[in-house]
DNA sequence: GACCGCCGTGAGGAAAGTGTGAGGATCGGC
DNA sequence: GCCGATCCTCACACTTTCCTCACGGCGGTC
């Protein structure tokens, strides 16, 4: 997790990078508001804790300009109390506002509750590989050279899934099995032979001889992406 | 855009309704902690307003009960200052905390930050398929052929939104259950068959073989647009 | 070259899941 | 209390999915 930190003044800076690293984030810091854009647009961090009191380019100015391009969560910092200061922040595109003096309990809790909001929002896991594209989040096939969707039912989709978290690792048997069938599957592996095909079928350029998912025998089966 | 205002004092409670009235949001009430959860399961807000010191099932719990099913925002007001129960709250799922007394304008700024982030999902929230214009924010439906207005209930609405809102991906019965008739429903999902049949009456031009509402055997349902 | 383990293939029936129709319970407005 | 709209229950037909079984091919081993 990346935070950068944006104050004109070094002591806080500092302490505020200290305190960070201590709790494990990448720290990134900019001492006025033209370097925070700068080093925003450069390191993409996952939250913007930002002073609202910078001379020159000032917090407001700066939370315009990252929400003209970016959607990161913004923690405001600022010795002004007044309720005018903080609507101005927090309408002009900031997602929360703490004023000095603060506990930085309260700010790394603060900073949690926002940047566990993003998570949630993961990009799509998935794969382009032969004619076809693969996303497991949306649990939809299509193919690339058509742009025809390809439906898979529940078994196949576990199958498979289970093949493409270990993309390029051979998977023995013995896990396919229990990570599609459950701990107490049979021991043949009937079924298991019968799923890779219907998979081939629908996924491959030529099931009968298969680029993607590959049988090792004796051992399990590869997924191959690319 | 509607609001769940939770406290136990009715004096804070009716003042807080006033100003949210006043700002033009839909308000539901509830009084104690078990009450929230109730409405909230109910009336599915776009934001709760939480007391965190009520009797019996107090704010903490609310939260874990909410953050059980739900991702609404959830902003926290109390009258205790302590960082340890900030931490907490946020910890616990809460998005923001403000201490009393604070100013009505501040904390609708809070209320509008928190609900912006969901925003632009829902500003462009809506597509034209088959027969209809569907506008989930206007919640109507027109049908392009005669320009006649399409009614669907208030159950009918709720299972539309999910499907909407997740275009294109596959959203399993059990999250489709649980946003629409809350999360104690029934575990088994007869009516859920039934709404479905609905739509696809109202909605597909052949409700026989529905080209945007699809199912998933075994594993939910997938709204495709255009 | 015959045996043997392993894998791919095809068809078909059992099981699970879904669509459908009718009808009863519930709620709110008049 | 009546009525219509809405929500839910239930039983049954149908479709999809899952699994079984038997057979043929391929490669390694003796």
């Amino acid at each position: 997790m990346k935070v950068l930190i944006a104050d004109d003044d070094p002591q806080i800076l500092r302490a505020l990078s200290i305190t960070f690293t201590a709790s494990d984030y990448d720290v990134v810091t900019a001492g006025d508001g033209a370097a925070a854009l700068r080093r925003a647009a450069e390191h993409h961090p996952d939250i913007v804790v930002l002073d609202l009191g910078m001379p020159h380019l000032g917090g407001i100015d700066v939370i315009h300009g990252l929400r003209g391009w970016s959607s990161v969560p913004i923690l405001v910092i600022s010795g002004r109390m007044d309720s005018i200061d903080k609507v101005q922040a927090l309408d002009a595109g900031a997602d929360d506002y703490v004023t000095k003096p603060f506990l930085t309990d309260e700010l790394l809790a603060r900073v949690r509750a926002l940047t566990r909001r993003r998570l949630p929002v993961r990009e799509e896991a998935g794969a382009a590989f032969g004619d076809v594209r693969v996303d497991l989040v949306a649990k939809s096939v299509v193919r690339t050279t058509d742009g025809a969707d390809i439906h898979l039912t529940r078994t196949e989709w576990r199958l498979l899934e289970t093949l493409m978290l270990n993309a390029g690792r051979l998977v023995p048997q013995e896990i396919l099995l229990t990570e599609v069938w459950g701990p107490q599957h049979v021991s043949d592996s009937g079924y298991l032979r019968l799923y890779i095909r219907q998979l081939r079928k629908k996924l491959e350029r030529d099931p009968g001889s298969p680029r993607h998912l590959l049988t090792e025998a004796g051992m399990g089966y590869r997924f191959v992406p690319g």
